[in-house]
DNA sequence: CTACGAGTTGGAGCCGACTCTAGATCAAGT
DNA sequence: ACTTGATCTAGAGTCGGCTCCAACTCGTAG
């Protein structure tokens, strides 16, 4: 386990990222990564262990939800050392409650569809069929509310 | 408040949906809704309450990650009346299950961010300069794990 | 030397979910 | 009658995020 190879290639970063290597070309193509992946005899990728960390940490982001060009401005600021710290901790502590709120909002609609099924289910066991009056009662929303336009990150 | 009112347009639908004009009329087309929408003279779209219901359901499945073909799905099932509707509890709990293991995900993404901001925060705060250590102990997924392909329901 | 498999590049294509355009029609107000 | 503004239809365009292709280069094994 001790084995801190020097030196993956893409297939390999596949692999144990999960991503395909179509995508780990892509990501670097746009300025995904935070350093440029070092090339071997041949233009070949060779993806250090940093490398692979890093990614796995983007495929985490993205799995929170956070788009692209996000994760692309968190390299940038990744890129520029010190300079950047204090912006990216910011964009971290953004990324936190934006995932904060969607687990609010997945929950929020988790509790619909299990009331859904309930009722379903009622009606099903006693053999009753209609319609299910499935809105909780209203939630006060009667307009000027926008449906929710996820994140936000600035252009690259 | 009592005014049920019967018919609505589509531009108060998009109001108390939260949709625009352009993807209710979408909507229509890929067939999502419940029912046929019906016209007015002039062949203008005249929405039900029992519409607008089931619109709100379509923003709650579609914010909770459904995509619009496991929603026509469900369509087709409601619009099959009790034959359906073993298949369609099913759907629901499935959809359940789905959101249940997405909020999973979620919170675990939060865990790593914030172990992330706590690590980058103590940094900031003694003056320290240099890349942070950020995976958290090894989690043990040394490959063969699939990068979550989300939902998935039957073509159209 | 040759063949093969894994890499390389740039660019095209695809899919989901909207989003917008154009041109016609309609309903109401002045 | 005219204008304004909401709707109508059909269809094209956009955007994010991959996904795949063609054509070429390596390194190694036979």
């Amino acid at each position: 386990m001790a084995e801190t190879n020097q030196g993956l290639s893409i297939g390999q970063v596949a692999e144990r990222t999960g991503l395909s290597v179509h995508t780990l070309r892509f990501y670097e193509r746009e300025g995904i990564l935070a350093a440029p992946v070092r090339r071997g005899p041949g233009g070949r990728r060779v993806y250090s262990d940093g490398d692979v960390e890093w990614l796995h940490l983007c495929v985490n982001l993205r799995s929170a939800g956070m788009p692209l060009p996000a994760i692309r401005q968190y390299a940038e600021l990744v890129r520029q050392g010190a300079d950047g710290e204090e912006h990216l901790l910011a964009l971290l502590r953004q990324h936190r409650d934006q995932v904060t709120t969607e687990i609010e909002q997945l929950t929020e609609s988790l509790g619909l569809i299990t009331r859904k099924i309930g009722a379903y289910a009622e009606r099903l066991a006693r053999g009753v069929t209609g319609p299910v009056r499935c809105t909780p009662p209203p939630t006060g929303r009667p307009s000027g509310e926008e449906p929710r336009r996820s994140w936000r990150a600035g252009p690259a």
